[in-house]
DNA sequence: TGTACATCAGTGAACGCGCGTTCACTGATGTAC
DNA sequence: TGTACATCAGTGAACGCGCGTTCACTGATGTAC
């Protein structure tokens, strides 16, 4: 008792808006955005409503400020992939590969369920939100691409392929598989299945540049 | 006038029911099951509140029934990548190739932008569902897998290739390539983005096994 | 061929509850002089 | 070091609207005899 006193003290204080928004992203990727009321967000966090909206102008705020959270998190985890493995390997295919590694790895030792990704949350139900927030989605599969895309452009040239596929396709997959793999291990409850197509991911890129 | 007249008498008596389904679909891709109220759908198809009540006890036999409406439809376009390939080639790999083609070709053909997959849609807010509906949804994607998977133990012991990747991702691939696909596609406003990846798929396939 | 009854496909009015939002107010903390 | 004021992080009560659901009823069509 002493010690959870303690421990919720300092955090209590000032970080009320960020407890808000993970608790609302617990409760959008579980049921959708229109059906995550202000009211539980509140239980909660243990404010009132009222302080709720000391945080957000209105709900459409908190869509926004939520897409803009998982942004960034999102972009550390791209930018996770590229760095370690280049870390470990001047070639730019070798970097990519080991970082695809490291990824899927990451993802299997996820200690709960990975619970899904909340861009597929609002694209799925895009019409709620305003073109702002739309944008704001596109942007952040947009950097998925550009980051793949100019990699394999690199690699292609350290590396030409025989039969090349489309690479700008072949960008685009990344970010497929994750948003697949997130729905089929959330349908089969199996997290297993988004490290997996990961792997084969990688596997794809082997065989396309190691020809 | 007098033609469209015509053309709608035929189907107003009896279809109620599934105008109401067709409407549901359409507004649940576009904002969510919760968001979307009996209100609308009534006011789409001509009928009064209680009329709804008539054909679904409540909301939730209404996303029943999208469910099972749905998986009909999802079943008979897996079946049609495997028959109308199969119907011009003996051998099962490349069936399954000239299927995954006309497949990727209808998607390119498809008049309007895709609207996106149901079964993606209720994964996202599976909370607001039964455990009968979640059910059926892993059915869904069941179907998927097991049939890629066996067609896949076919094809390996005529094709057995050399270091093979994990087949049951292999077969789960293709789920998640379409709805990864369904959503970069829609994120981008880009219908060409599904067939792509499925061309993709096909081509990592004959990788694999015309090694 | 006509009548009695059952089923189909709805109508119309009413309900209570929960939701997002507003508004006036407040105690604690920080800053200027 | 003390006082005045501003800002921060909320509280509490009230609002109106839309939602899903219920219930008694109804006109048209189908079926049995």
């Amino acid at each position: 008792m002493v010690q959870s006193a303690t421990l919720e003290k300092t955090p209590k204080r000032h970080d009320t808006r960020e407890r808000l928004l993970e608790a609302a992203e617990r409760a959008v990727l579980a049921k959708g955005f229109h059906a995550t009321s202000i009211e539980e967000l509140i239980v909660a966090v243990g404010i009132t409503k009222s302080g709720f909206f000391y945080h957000f102008r209105d709900k459409n705020d908190l869509a926004r400020s939520m897409m803009q959270r998982y942004m960034r998190a999102d972009a550390d985890v791209v930018e996770g992939i590229f760095r370690r493995g280049d870390e470990l390997h001047d070639d730019p295919l070798h970097g990519l590969l080991v970082g695809l590694k490291l990824f899927a790895e990451m993802l299997g030792d996820l200690p709960e369920h990975h619970p899904g990704c909340l861009a597929a949350s609002f694209c799925y139900q895009d019409q709620l939100f305003d073109q702002a927030i739309r944008d704001l989605n596109a942007e952040s599969f947009q950097f998925w691409r550009k980051r793949f895309r100019s990699r394999f452009d690199v690699i292609a040239k350290r590396h030409p392929p025989e039969d090349a596929p489309d690479l700008e396709a072949l960008a685009d997959m990344a970010a497929a598989l994750v948003e697949g793999g997130l729905i089929l291990g959330r349908v089969f409850q199996d997290p297993s299945i988004l490290p997996r197509q990961i792997l084969l991911y990688r596997d794809y890129i082997r065989r396309v540049f190691q020809s």
